[in-house]
RNA sequence: GGGGGCAUAGCUCAGUUGGUUAGAGCGCAUGCUUCACAUGCAUGAGGUCACAGGUUCGAGUCCUGUUGUCCCCACCA
């Protein structure tokens, strides 16, 4: 076989490794009744969209879990697929019409949708190629479309169930209105922001009298639907005008004044006009009053003919004209500078309108009470289980969902109406041919579609052949974790929920693992318009697909937002480059020998059973930090070994054996180097799955692909507890050496001699050639005392030695001095940390004893540690 | 108005059920062209864990309050 390349490049290699894991079936999910199942389902991106950072951390996130389970052996389904994303999409096909200087209303319903499925062809692999430059190891044989048979079926027999049991019905109700895409919205899918305004201020005459009411408003337009003028009962200054009639201007109605709860004499005027068509609080007030509801706006924003001679105008110029013709009639009594919230549409930016509408609802409140109990009796969690309480705070005050859209793309409402009678029909499989009640054949659909998270919320089971009872929904439903951003609870994971335990009496998965958002380098979301964004192919190009994991994933706690940088990207880089190194270093050696292919009956050294014992804590703790779905510290407990442990130690202990004469002590280190490599590239693979694969493919003992070996396990027959925690202090020596040699300048390459006092005389004689390597020194010699004084040597004490090394004129005895009595100071300090503990007599009751004795310990170690120190300060 | 987060080294952040001398990456300082890697190695400086109380033998961690900051929801027209 060849050997490795000597530099780390990914466009060597990931492409190549996906198309092989592709062909060897290994994101295949299968139906293995002797393994467990183990399900996650993709929040499916739009069908149209372009990756970005976000969904690169999510869809990073899925496979570090699904990746790690599959190891694990269970049988993993990892479904993907893509959401037609009703709004999006049409939003973007009729921009492009627009371009072309066309309307969907031109082209008609039968031809938008017609181009819109070949927007959908020509655009909907997109996304599908970008997940996979990131490695996904989803099973795409079974790749899902929202508004596909298979979904809108599901889709079909969701509406009807619940209409049946009405739980969805049609009524007019106060909707927020997108005058740009004509299409009502549901209340998730407004975005508020602070806008700046006006208030004016409109004097409105009575009937009958001189004395007019002033009202205040933010949109003057309105008032061309005014029905009536409330105020405060309690309200001194208007009470006498209540049951009074104004003289509406610009209009030729009278309208009352009524009475209302609802208005704030502090607020404004403490009078406000009630335009029970254009507000929801002013519809409220309608319906208590029985006033009339005059809509006088168009669905594109305009002016309707109820509107008189404002009729046809655009609704800001209207605004406008109706300031000034109340100006010109002496009404304005003044306008203020305001701002306020206004609501705009999520899609296209532009300011909603809230007008009633006819429009068909799901009643959330009666479904929403499962959802919040299954949360709360941990059917299913979250992780991290604060946003439980937010998913709570949610449903709790959850409203009515408008879940029709006036849009073509998305799946029609499945209801159609009797031209005769007028009756509503809905079929959960077969269109409706004739009236049930009238026998009449003339039947029409519905126009409008259903919101595009009505499909979403199915989801989970829609994918899996809901409602037939199919092999795959009984043996992967529920799935097992969901993950996704905290900005999607209220759209996606609440109404998954919901529909979940409606339609399946399951919950839909038992674990919900929540992430935040990538920011930018300066913590500002990522945005178009700042351009600001990082794009992922862009990073994969350069960096290859691991760096970018590992940057998304390191170093973040879930639930909380992350930052993303070049900085962060080069460090993961750098370090699967040192993985990259260190796998050639191991190779290059183990080239051409005999090397066991295990450990079995090998006779280990200390540095051996330390390095092992290392790897064990780590993949114990790795382990459990996935379990746990701590992905930043289970990456982070590997990068610390791998760097640390295994390459800045384990790796240079093993020189001076490979490069020694000793053949069998070659042959063994050759095996544990080889171990620990292969064991760390399987704890690695579901963070950098590409590198880990490549590198596996030149192991000497390597069994298929990485991906399908089993994940290492802890063995306590490997943890050598004891013997590593001695190791310990050969490190901790050749690091107090080192320490010393930087003291006094002494150069690296200048080797030293080493006197030691120890009684751990034979640890440091097995390791010796070791230590004189690692330490930079040149032999050692044991000594009883110290040495003497003329020897001029700097002394240091550890664990298990009290080391001198002579150093001749680049002591300065005096600086010894000055750093032997910070040293002692410094112990000083620890005895009477520890002194005090163990003299409060509370301690020693109520701690646990293995505190107090290891308190009691560590006092020992530092009085003998400071009787060196002071023996070696008289002898200086 | 309601809910939630955050405050730890110069910067970005970890810190599992309270328990060694509070960690990492980046940055900084000094020194290294040692035969896997300068995308590197060694050594080091740098923290009253926002503030004030409390619980506890013991608090970065739990409780209460304060301050600052960010987010979500509601929406006084």
């Amino acid at each position: 076989m060849e050997d490795m390349q000597k530099t780390y490049d990914p466009k060597d290699f990931e492409d190549k490794i996906y198309s092989k894991w592709v062909e060897k079936g290994c994101f295949k999910a299968k139906i293995d009744p002797d393994k467990v199942p183990f399900s996650v389902m993709m929040p499916p991106p739009n069908v149209t969209g372009q990756l970005h950072i976000g969904h690169a951390m999510d869809e990073t996130m899925q496979d570090i879990v699904v990746r790690f389970k599959r190891m694990q052996g269970y049988s993993v389904l990892w479904q993907p697929g893509v959401d037609h994303a009703s709004l999006a999409t049409e939003h973007k096909i009729v921009e492009k019409l627009r371009a072309e200087g066309t309307t969907k209303e031109a082209l008609g319903r039968e031809e938008f949708l017609r181009r819109a499925w070949a927007w959908k062809e020509q655009y909907g692999g997109r996304i599908v190629e970008q997940l996979k430059k990131l490695g996904s190891s989803c099973d795409w044989d079974r790749l899902a479309f929202t508004m596909d048979e298979k979904c809108s079926r599901a889709v079909r027999e969701a509406f009807f169930r619940l209409y049946e049991a009405g739980l969805i019905y049609r009524g007019s109700r106060i909707i927020n209105w997108c005058p740009d895409c004509k299409t009502a919205l549901s209340d998730e899918e407004v975005v508020y922001s602070e806008d700046a305004g006006h208030f004016w201020h409109f004097a409105y005459p009575i009937e009958g009298s001189d004395e007019k009411i002033v009202i205040a408003t933010t949109r003057p337009e309105t008032m061309l639907g005014d029905t009536a003028v409330a105020v405060h009962p309690d309200d001194k200054r208007y009470a006498h005008l209540v049951g009074k009639t104004i003289l509406l201007p610009l209009t030729d109605r009278k309208i009352p004044i009524v009475a209302d709860g609802y208005v704030d004499p502090e607020f404004g005027t403490g009078a406000v006009k009630i335009t029970p068509a254009h507000d929801p609080n002013d519809f409220e007030v309608g319906l208590r009053h029985k006033l009339p509801m005059i809509r006088v706006m168009n669905d594109d924003g305009t002016i309707n003919e109820l509107g008189g001679e404002f009729a046809g105008l655009d609704r800001y110029e209207a605004r406008e004209r109706v300031v000034e013709a109340m100006k010109t009639r002496g009404l304005l009594v003044k306008v203020e500078a305001h701002t306020h919230n206004v609501g705009h549409c999520h899609r296209c930016n532009a300011t909603l309108e809230p007008i009633v509408s006819k429009q068909w609802f799901v009643a959330m409140r009666t479904l929403a009470k499962p959802a919040i109990d299954a949360v709360a009796k941990n059917k299913t969690k979250f992780t991290p289980d604060r946003f439980a309480k937010i998913y709570y705070n949610w449903l709790e005050n959850i409203r009515d969902w408008c879940i029709s859209r006036q849009l073509w793309w998305g799946h029609r409402i499945p209801v159609w109406y009797c031209a005769n009678c007028g009756a509503e029909i809905v079929t959960p499989r077969v269109d409706p041919t004739v009236c049930p009640h009238c026998n009449c054949t003339e039947l029409t659909q519905d126009e409008d579609c259903l919101d595009t998270w009505f499909s979403s919320a199915l989801w989970p089971f829609s994918t899996l052949g809901w409602p037939e009872e199919t092999p795959e929904f009984k043996y992967f439903y529920p799935t097992d974790v969901l993950v996704t951003g905290y900005d999607i609870i209220p759209f996606w994971v609440m109404r998954m929920m919901v529909s979940g335990l409606r339609y399946t009496k399951k919950v839909p998965f038992r674990d919900v693992l929540i992430h935040g958002l990538v920011r930018d380098e300066q913590g500002r979301k990522m945005s178009k318009s700042l351009g600001n964004g990082v794009d992922p192919l862009e990073v994969i190009e350069k960096y290859g697909a691991d760096s970018l994991r590992l940057a998304l994933i390191s170093g973040v706690a879930p639930g909380n937002d992350t930052r993303m940088s070049a900085a962060k990207i080069e460090a993961s880089r750098n370090f699967i480059n040192k993985v990259w190194n260190a796998s050639r270093f191991v190779l290059m050696n183990v080239k051409g020998t005999d090397v066991p292919p295990s450990l079995d009956g090998l006779h280990l050294q200390p540095a051996d059973r330390w390095i092992i014992s290392r790897l064990m804590a780590t993949v114990r703790e790795v382990t459990l930090a996935l379990k746990k779905y701590d992905l930043g510290i289970a990456a982070d407990r590997i990068v610390d070994f791998a760097w640390n442990d295994f390459c800045d130690w384990y790796i240079e202990l093993s020189k001076p054996v490979l490069y020694g004469e000793d053949q069998e002590k070659k042959r063994q280190t050759l095996a544990v180097l080889l171990f620990v490599l292969e064991t760390t590239l399987k704890l690695l693979h579901p963070f950098a799955p590409f590198v880990t694969e490549e590198i596996y493919g030149y192991l000497p003992h390597a069994k298929g692909m990485i991906m399908m070996q089993d994940f290492p396990r802890y063995d306590p027959k490997l943890a050598y507890r004891e013997e590593a925690k001695a190791f310990e202090g050969v490190i901790e020596l050749i690091k107090a050496v080192r320490a010393i040699k930087v003291s006094v300048n002494c150069p690296p390459a200048k080797k030293v001699r080493l006197y030691l006092a120890t009684d751990a005389k034979r640890l440091i004689t097995a390791n010796k050639n070791s230590i004189l390597r690692l330490a930079g020194a040149s032999d050692i010699g044991f000594v009883e005392n110290g040495l003497p004084a003329e020897e001029k040597a700097v002394s240091q004490v550890t664990d298990i030695a009290h080391i001198f090394v002579p150093l001749g004129e680049l002591v300065d005895l005096e600086e010894e001095r000055v750093r032997l009595n910070k040293e002692l100071e410094r112990v000083q300090g620890e005895i009477a940390r520890a002194g005090s503990k163990l003299s409060n007599q509370n301690f020693i009751a109520k701690a646990p004893k293995k505190l107090v004795e290891d308190e009691r310990a560590k006092l020992e170690k530092f009085l003998v540690m400071k009787k060196k120190i002071e023996d070696q300060l008289k002898n200086l």
